[in-house]
DNA sequence: TCAAGACCTGAATCCTGGC
DNA sequence: CGCCAGGATTCAGGTCTTG
């Protein structure tokens, strides 16, 4: 990081590792073993250790960081008051601590503590006074027109999105979802700008930065998940379509928020919803939004708020309205509302 | 705090103050400042002012507490971090943190932020290997059968449970919700056990320690809010039945030997046990031992040791593992465990 | 082919008492 | 303190197997 000009980083992710004490083995009440995070990259001494390790590359981080630009650090309980407590200290300014709220976390095996369902995100800005990056408006759209809280509800990540070796094992122990890094780098960056994680591992956050059209910086000790990343990284497109992008303003409606099926990537942005006729076409946008082409003139905003002015009418239910393409057969989005409401339950 | 005998406290609660006007040394009027160097110096001052005082009231929450006893201390992003780095440093080994999401939250109402809807609880030990209070099946019970996790959702503090003046405005500024103590004493203290709390306030922490049958103890500085949580806390009632304190916990029911199965006659000596693939079969001995014969050769010992040693495992639950034949079905022999425990009832 | 159920696994500071 | 043995303990989601 110190090779980096100073001030030329936009934005920092970092997922600095944290182990300082290997244990025995924990094993399920069935016995089967758990495969936890045994690698030796992630291993610390003690407190002091990892404090001047912490101290060394937030130095590093604040150097390439712009001055108007943000960190944002992923931990748990076990490193993160360590981090924030010196991130602090470097003169960094916290603007929110975010909860990482997980659907299906690992239960607790012993029955001895609560089980351990979040992480912990410190979102930190260079010093008190900057005009950071903050896209209010895509983070209200996201969270259908309700200001994004700090607790955010996402799934670990697990199933087709993990990556695997060729024996079927994780290719990486703490692969985070990239539903976590879409929401970080739509909240605190703008297209083009200049992503850097320093703890790449299986280069999620480059991933997502891509697809944004952000652009990126991954630094990588081992040359193994180096690799997996590039060969991850260059099988993403970036959307194609600049007015996905765009950072827009106002939405409409209530429980599940559309923009969560973005995120989750249930539907993907880009993709093309039909009215119940299939007369009119509208584009999902990156933030949860539509944009639709009508005789009656352009349309951008929340899918009810899209839906109602397509018609004339001064209301819609989106949900209902909105159909999508599946295996050649018309289905109203709702059903992957249903779906992921079933997912959050 | 100091004054208290040392270890005679079994559990304490702090809220502590954050806004960094700590007496004078912490005080930072906010006048202008004449540059960034003068800045960071002061920003420094304030920090290390702010964390002598944690370090002081956490080292003598240190002497007072009990070896075996837990610390809890609820902040936000502006303090906790120090908070979570000074306990570490004292020694104290940190069980969990905790997410109090607020369902209620005030929004933000310059649209620069995440809503801040939490705060953060840590859960420490005063080290690492001693034997805290964790009521499992409790905090089981209270999430509908599932394992308590780390995030709670609970409102924030309002309506009739608000305490206010004649004027009718609210008596203490961060008054807690009686319903996040209620999961914090429930969870790590038993009735009879005695609770601190060194930041008092209103008293919610001693209104439910008086309900749930703790004793307790309040210190605060401010005469106003001294007589405030007296008065509040002497129209408290204990629960008056001591049933509704009980703590559902399977591990203080009586141990029932296997041995005792085949004394008391629920198994014969001789009778076939299996394995849950039914590939495995054991025989029972009068003396409540085990006779095995496996690929990897003969065992002999008791049902856990057996079971640990026909799976190369280092250890077992011999209850759940052996299967026995009833009327055609496959049932764990914990069943007959169960049948004796009522018996002797 | 489909539905039901078995099986696998995920950043985890994960037991306790007696000798 | 170390060692040993008894015995208590899991949720959600995805994939695979079976009928």
């Amino acid at each position: 990081m110190r090779d980096l000009p100073a001030g030329s980083v936009d934005m920092i992710f970092a997922d600095p590792p944290y182990n300082m004490q290997l244990g025995g083995d924990l094993t399920r009440p069935d016995n089967s073993r758990v495969d936890g995070v045994d690698d030796a990259w992630d291993k610390f001494d003690d407190l002091k250790a990892y404090d001047s390790f912490t101290r060394e590359w937030l130095s590093a981080a604040r150097h390439a960081l712009s001055d108007d630009g943000t960190l944002w650090v992923i931990g748990s309980y076990h490193n993160i008051y360590r981090v924030g407590s010196l991130l602090q200290e470097l003169g960094f300014w916290i603007l929110n601590d975010v909860i990482w709220r997980k659907s299906n976390p690992m239960p607790n095996f012993r029955g001895r503590r609560f089980t351990n369902a979040h992480e912990t995100l410190i979102w930190a800005a260079k010093s008190e006074r900057t005009r950071y990056v903050f896209n209010y408006e895509s983070m209200k759209s996201l969270n259908d027109d309700l200001q994004m809280r700090s607790d955010w509800l996402i799934p670990i990540c697990s199933g087709q999105e993990r990556l695997r070796d060729k024996e079927g094992q994780k290719a990486h122990s703490t692969q985070k979802p990239e539903a976590l890094l879409h929401r970080v780098v739509m909240a605190s960056t703008k297209p083009g700008q200049l992503v850097l994680d320093p703890f790449f591992g299986s280069g999620t956050t480059g991933a997502v930065a891509k697809r944004l059209r952000r652009r990126w910086i991954g630094i990588e000790r081992e040359e193994g998940y180096a690799k997996l990343a590039r060969k991850r990284i260059d099988r993403v497109e970036p959307l194609a379509d600049p007015e996905l992008l765009e950072i827009k303003q106002k939405r409409a409606e209530p429980r599940i928020p559309f923009g969560w099926l973005v995120e989750r990537g249930l539907l993907e942005p880009g993709t093309v919803l039909y009215d119940p006729n299939r007369r009119l076409t509208a584009k999902v946008r990156a933030d949860g939004t539509l944009v639709c082409s009508s005789p009656q003139g352009d349309h951008h905003g929340s899918i009810h708020k899209v839906g109602a002015a397509v018609q004339g009418a001064t209301a819609c239910n989106g949900w209902t309205f909105w159909h999508l393409n599946v295996e050649g057969r018309s289905v109203p989005i709702d059903v992957l509302r249903q779906k992921l409401r079933a997912e959050l339950n």
